[in-house]
DNA sequence: CGCATCCTTAGGCGG
DNA sequence: CCGCCTCCAGGATGCG
C-alpha cells in the first residue's frame, strides 16, 4: 500500500541501501572471528548508476578464509538459528547463511530441499572421477532424446551456470541462479534428488569443478565472492572476496591451486588458493568478461569474451601488464557472451548478440568462419552461448523456438532438436565430461533438461 | 562525451 | 486462463 507512493528506482534504492547495511554489519560480525578485512563499495546514491571505476574505489585487502585453516566444529553459526523455525514471516532472519564467510555445507541448505543433504553427500564423496570419452563419431541428431524423467525444476529462479559433476557412473548436474542459489539433481533419482543450497547474495555466474575432485566445487557470483563447496569438509567457505561482481571463473586444467576469474569492467585475476592471494591481475577488456576458457591443448593459452564486442586468445605467461596484448582477436558488432576452444583445442567458437556464431580454425587460428543464428535472448532468458560437444564437428546452443540447435562445423548448417518435453527455451549447456550423448540444458525458469543417449 | 531514460523479452504464478 | 510481475542486459535515443 504505502510503497504505491514509491517509484520503482526508490524502491530498489531502499532496499539495496538496507541490504547492504545488513551486510556490513554481518561481515563486522564475522571479523573478530575469521580477521577477513573487508571493504565494500558503499551505496550509490542512484541504483542505475555505474558500478565505480577501478580508480574511483577504494582497494580492498582480501584474505583467504580458507586459509585460515578454520575447523568446521569452530565455525558454528549464530546460535539463534535454529532450524525448526520456519520463519516465514518477512522479518529477515539472523545471518542467512549466504552472508557468513566461513559457512557450513548443512546451513546453507534451503528449506524445500530433503530433511537431509546426506544422501547427496554419499554421492559426491563416492562418485568415480571419469575416464576419457571414447574418439568414435556420434551424431546427436540420431542419437539424443529427451525422456520426461529427465526434466526437472531443480531452482526457483532465472539458471546462470550449469556443469555436471565429473563421474562416469552417475549423471549429478549442479547448477546455479539469479538469487544466488546453487542446486544439484541427483539426476537417477528423480525429483527426489533435488538439493537447493543458497551460498551467495546474488546470481551465480560460474561454477567450476576440480576436474580430479567432484568433492570440490568452486562458485562465483555477482555479489564478488568465489566459495569453495568442500564436501570432504562439509564447509561452504569463501575462499575470495572482491569489491566488484564476478561474471566467469575459470580453473587451470591440470593445476589444483590456480583459479581465474573475471571481474568489474574487464579485470582477469589469477587466484592462487594455496597462497591464498592473488598472483595476477590485467585489464583485458573494457567491459564485463563473460566467460575465460582454457585451450585443452596448451593450458598457457586462453581465451575471454567480452560485452566490449571482443573475443581474445592470451598467452598467460606474457600479457604485458600496462598494455595488455592479445594473441587473436574478434570483433563482433556487439556484445560477445562466449568464446569456447574445441576439445581437441584447434578451434575457438564465440557467441555473440549480433547474431552471429564465429569459429576459428586453423594454423593459429587464422581461418574464420560464421554462422548466422537468432541470439536475440530479450532480458528475461541468459544469454546463449555455443558450446562444444564431445569432439570439434558440432555445437550446441539455445533456439527462442523451444529447441537445442545444432551446428555442424565443418558444413555450417543448423539443425534443430526438439521434444515435447522440453517446455522452456534453454539458455544454458553443459556436454557431459564423460559420458557422450549426456547433456544438460537449463533455462529461465530454473528448470533443467538432460539430453541422453539413445540406448540400443 | 557522459548521462538518463526507455524498450525488448519469456515464464511463473496469482486471481 | 489471462494478466501481472520480473527489473542491474544491453542497446538506442536523446539530452545537456
Amino acid at each position: 500500500m504505502a510503497d504505491k507512493t514509491l517509484t520503482d528506482y526508490e524502491r530498489r534504492r531502499i532496499d539495496n541501501i538496507r541490504r547492504n547495511g545488513e551486510m556490513m554489519a554481518s561481515l563486522m560480525l564475522h571479523q573478530k572471528a575469521s580477521s577477513l578485512l573487508y571493504s565494500r563499495r558503499s551505496p550509490s546514491p542512484k541504483p542505475q548508476s555505474k558500478k565505480p571505476k577501478l580508480s574511483s574505489s577504494p582497494v580492498a585487502i582480501r584474505r583467504s578464509l580458507r586459509t585460515q585453516g578454520l575447523p568446521p566444529s569452530s565455525s558454528t553459526p549464530p546460535s539463534d538459528d535454529s532450524p525448526s523455525s520456519p520463519s516465514s514471516s518477512d522479518q529477515p532472519p539472523s545471518t542467512p547463511p549466504w552472508k557468513q564467510g566461513p559457512l557450513r555445507i548443512s546451513d546453507a541448505l534451503v528449506g524445500d530441499s530433503p530433511l537431509s543433504d546426506r544422501d547427496l553427500m554419499d554421492v559426491i564423496k563416492s562418485g568415480s572421477v571419469a575416464s576419457e570419452v571414447d574418439d568414435l563419431g556420434f551424431d546427436p541428431m540420431v542419437e539424443m532424446c529427451l525422456k520426461p524423467e529427465n526434466v526437472a525444476r531443480v531452482l526457483p529462479e532465472r539458471i546462470l551456470s550449469v556443469r555436471f559433476l565429473p563421474f562416469g557412473d552417475q549423471v549429478v548436474v549442479t547448477v546455479g541462479d539469479k538469487a544466488g542459489n546453487v542446486g544439484f539433481w541427483d539426476v537417477g533419482k528423480g525429483r527426489d534428488g533435488v538439493y537447493v543450497y543458497k551460498p551467495h547474495a546474488s546470481p551465480v555466474s560460474g561454477i567450476s569443478v576440480h576436474p580430479f575432485a567432484a568433492t570440490k566445487i568452486f562458485t562465483s557470483s555477482y555479489d564478488g565472492f568465489i566459495r569453495l563447496m568442500d564436501v570432504e569438509e562439509e564447509t561452504f567457505n569463501m575462499i575470495y572476496a572482491s569489491d566488484f561482481e564476478i561474471f566467469s571463473i575459470s580453473q587451470v586444467p591440470n593445476d589444483h591451486n590456480s583459479l581465474y576469474c573475471g571481474e568489474g569492467t574487464g579485470i582477469l585475476k589469477a587466484w592462487d588458493e594455496r597462497a591464498g592471494k592473488v598472483s595476477g591481475s590485467w585489464e583485458l577488456h573494457e567491459d564485463r568478461i563473460n566467460t575465460i576458457d582454457f585451450n585443452p591443448q596448451n593450458t598457457n593459452s586462453i581465451a575471454t569474451s567480452s560485452t566490449d564486442r571482443t573475443a581474445c586468445i592470451w598467452d598467460v605467461r606474457s600479457i604485458n601488464k600496462d598494455s595488455p596484448e592479445s594473441l587473436k582477436k574478434v570483433q563482433h558488432l556487439r556484445a560477445v557472451h562466449s568464446a569456447f576452444f574445441s576439445p581437441s583445442g584447434s578451434c575457438l567458437a564465440t557467441t555473440s548478440i549480433d547474431d552471429k556464431v564465429i569459429i576459428l580454425s586453423g594454423s593459429d587460428f587464422d581461418d574464420l568462419s560464421m554462422i548466422l543464428h537468432n541470439n536475440q535472448t530479450g532480458r528475461w532468458l541468459s544469454s546463449f552461448r555455443a558450446i562444444w560437444g564431445w569432439d570439434d564437428s558440432f555445437l550446441f546452443i539455445g533456439n527462442m523456438r523451444r529447441a537445442v540447435d545444432v551446428i555442424s562445423t565443418s558444413n555450417k548448417t543448423t539443425i534443430s532438436l526438439e521434444s515435447e518435453h522440453m517446455t522452456s527455451i534453454p539458455c544454458r549447456f553443459s556436454a557431459h565430461p564423460c559420458l557422450k550423448g549426456t547433456m544438460a540444458c537449463a533455462t529461465a525458469g530454473g528448470k533443467v533438461n538432460i539430453w541422453t543417449k539413445i540406448s540400443r
